[in-house]
DNA sequence: AGTATTCGATACCGATCGGTAGCGCTGGAG
DNA sequence: CTCCAGCGCTACCGATCGGTATCGAATACT
């Protein structure tokens, strides 16, 4: 049915990565059809046989920046997997890299969620389903660390990251990581136990030690 | 010049009073002159005599929030001068109700500037000015505090609370202001110094107690 | 009273919006 | 070889975009 050549990229995904990249630097609004059009080089009969209406075009682009996101994130838990807390250290090492970056223009869900006032429009559910996996993923990751309080750590680390996405690199020149990292300690009661590999329950949150600098 | 009935709002008044409730509403791009017309019952000729451009009526309710804003930190300060602590927790309740308030749709400052690619738009630079000055504002409070690291604990605070502004009432039910608080208290270290109302200017960042519970 | 300004109303401007119709080409599957 | 789905191209649709022109009524200052 579908092979086309192999080298080639699909026409649904030009038109998906040419959207993709316009939608995220000027906002889906600001963007028309036309734009996608010329800038993927499919023709306009092409781009609404692949997606019936720009509505799906921006649906398309939300659900595969999430997908991206989640598997980047898996990708870093997995690369430091064992240890719950160096998990989250580097987790926000990984954001602060990601706002970091130039021409970082903050957290597409939330961009284009603000674009859009009908709670029923797509935007808006993908954007209520990522904030909600995220918190979930904290809250079952703050559990493995041993936080006293998981769900509020949770909640405070969502927010920290929250406010990270929309900081449009205001923090890169103190560096987004260091602050973020620092900041999670002492949201976990300046020094939280360290957990064994091998999976020793945290019960005592014992010797407090000063910071190391 | 202008007398007008003093009983009856300015006609510019209410083109940017309606303006603003439907730009923060649905987002600037979504929203068309005719709208703002049809809603504020003002002759579109009247609204091009007042806003020359579309984008000046954008600028102007973007300058008035911000004004708004800070009247209103302004006023929590005012409210529980002398104690930076209390003022900080006093400013991190008013936010915290804030953004649990219904209808609440997060930052406008945010919110509009991400619809604008174009650094040089009004709408972007008033964004980066607000946002400059609520960490100046923050990094000063956290001297008075005494916090150990003041710039970083003002950059972590920031980023809670632009954290708390995208949160979209996601923190309605834990309590944000709880949430704010508690991350705050955290962020300081423990239990900060409290400053005596008489300034005591704290330079020991002396006895360190758990905290009450 | 006279004059200048501001108002609402309507009609209009070119440009662009999201989306469709029709046509001619091409390349891979049967 | 035949067939046909997918492609690019162009022309087009009604609706709406931000913004302007014109005009008569109402208002305010001198």
């Amino acid at each position: 049915m579908k092979t086309a050549h192999v080298d080639e990229l699909d026409t649904a995904e030009r038109v998906l990565t040419a959207a993709s990249h316009l939608f995220y630097r000027h906002g889906v609004r600001a963007v028309g059809v036309e734009w996608i059009v010329t800038e993927s080089g499919v023709a306009k009969t092409s781009l609404y046989r692949h997606f019936h209406t720009k509505d799906d075009l921006i649906a398309a682009f939300l659900e595969r920046e999430d997908r991206e996101f989640w598997m980047q994130w898996d990708q870093v838990v997995n690369d430091n997997a064992g240890d719950p807390l160096r998990e989250l250290l580097a987790l926000l090492d990984w954001i602060g890299q990601r706002v970091s970056r130039d021409g970082y223009r903050g957290c597409p869900q939330i961009n284009v969620a603000a674009e859009f006032s009908d709670d029923e429009h797509p935007a808006r559910r993908i954007r209520v389903r990522h904030k909600a996996a995220m918190y979930e993923r904290l809250s079952a990751l703050m559990r493995r660390i041993g936080a006293r309080q998981p769900d509020d750590v949770a909640h405070q680390i969502a927010l920290l990251i929250d406010g990270a996405f929309t900081s449009d690199g205001r923090l890169q020149h103190v560096g987004a990581t260091r602050i973020l990292q620092s900041a999670a300690r002492a949201l976990l009661g300046g020094e939280p136990v360290r957990a064994r590999p091998s999976g020793a329950r945290p019960k005592s949150q014992g010797q407090r030690q000063r910071r190391p600098r």
